[in-house]
DNA sequence: CCACCTAATGTGACTATGTCACTGGGCTAT
DNA sequence: ATAGCCCAGTGACATAGTCACATTAGGTGG
């Protein structure tokens, strides 16, 4: 389906599917479907709005639905009883959480927890219905397959990364994609040690002690809830001592 | 297909196919399917017989097969430069291993590495033939997402015990179930503190001084490749100070 | 049986990371 | 202003990982 097509398509739907269908024209599965299939999934969608923090998957519960994402994104880790928490990955627009489809589609409970990082807005469909579907669309099969092995990608990724590689080199990189994806100039990143801390895996104190030893090279600037590029290359050699490059 | 059914079949095959048939009746997407395709399965499988360590995936590089386990096992796991690695699950008969379907499915490179963990007799399918047969295989293509999502949900798992546990908690736990597999009387666990450093993500050094903690507990005694059980009590104490039930 | 070799294990010293307990600073809602 | 709460800083200590060697149990070939 081209724009124009889907444009035309979107036309044609009552405000509720209408609804849905900005939601689901982000996935894969959606667009290569039939067009029965298609109108399938939109009767069975709810919209979703909900609040940064809202919790939507917890470790050990079964879960009723299947979540997609239209805006903002989902934040899934898992957590010990001290606290401290790991996250695992985070869900924007267009994917979704292999820990939510397994859940949904197999009955079984969450392997971890997922919350809304920042408002969210997409749609939910029950997974009785969701299942229906799948069952006889390919397309959608193969996307739970595929999606599920990405994430199972990017979770042994961060295994190697937790296991093997020194926080700080992982903080540098942490802090350099921030720096990327800021609009400001000097690049700053509006994070707080602590979801530093939760996103590597480890304790605020060790981000805390890491950050100012970056401080201190001369590397940042720290403020409160908010740290500032000073040096981009000092940042890089934390990583790698060659690479003064770029 | 039930057992005696299986077995008439059994009979009508070439000894080529007699062979993958016998690994193949392990897995659920072989005895679910028609005949039609179970004789495709069978037609496209290699034996496959390898001893003890053997490389079957490695992280970075897109494998061309499909392997399917018969007798034997597969450690899948990731490692790190400098020697360190981390067992992330072992592939049994009838499993498989998301991290070659998905090299082999969507010609990917594999993001962890695989060996023979002791001698591996199963059967390889190439990727090609793979991927045309699940593609009009319903009964394949639940299994690549179930078999997937379930090994997700075991990686998660060991992100959540390395992350979170104490070693000594984790290790007493690895030589419960080394026990509880045991024939010996009393039970016995041959494997060497370097075997287990490797299955809990730790170095030898770190394995080593924990099972002196035991040993000088009395609840283990050690000997060289091999550890034996004296005080299941005692160990079980270890990772529960009050239940010293059972 | 013995010399020799090697994989497996033992250990000290040190570094890195995580935990605990507490301090203090800045912001916000009364 | 002021109470309360995030957020951040810090010392002291516990746990885990690294490095460099020393030691030893078993196996092997003479």
């Amino acid at each position: 389906m081209d724009a124009m097509a889907d444009d035309r398509f979107a036309d044609t739907l009552e405000s509720g599917h209408r609804f849905a269908h900005e939601v689901l024209r982000n996935y894969s599965f959606y667009v290569n479907s039939a067009a029965d299939q298609r109108m399938d999934l939109l009767r069975a969608a709810h919209p979703l709005k909900v609040e940064d923090g809202h919790l939507l998957l917890e470790a050990g519960y079964a879960c009723r639905d299947v979540v997609l994402v239209g805006r903002g994104r989902i934040r899934t880790y898992i957590a010990g009883e001290s606290g401290r928490e790991v996250t695992l990955y985070y869900v924007h627009a267009g994917e979704s959480c292999p820990v939510n489809l397994g859940a949904a589609m197999m009955g079984i409970g969450a392997f971890a927890n997922a919350r809304a990082s920042g408002e969210l807005v997409g749609a939910t469909i029950p997974a009785r219905d969701f299942r229906e579907i799948g069952a006889r669309n390919d397309a959608l099969q193969d996307y739970l397959f595929s999606a599920t092995v990405l994430r199972f990608g990017e979770v042994t990724d961060r295994v190697r990364e937790i296991t093997m590689r020194r926080i700080d080199h992982r903080l540098a990189e942490y802090l350099l994609r921030k720096f990327d994806e800021s609009a400001e100039s000097p690049p700053a990143a509006e994070v707080t040690q602590q979801d530093i801390a939760l996103d590597l895996g480890t304790a605020r104190e060790v981000v805390s002690r890491r950050l100012h030893e970056l401080d201190g090279a001369g590397a940042v600037e720290l403020r409160r809830g908010k740290i500032i590029l000073q040096d981009r290359v000092a940042l890089r050699r934390v990583i790698d001592p060659k690479s003064a490059a770029r």
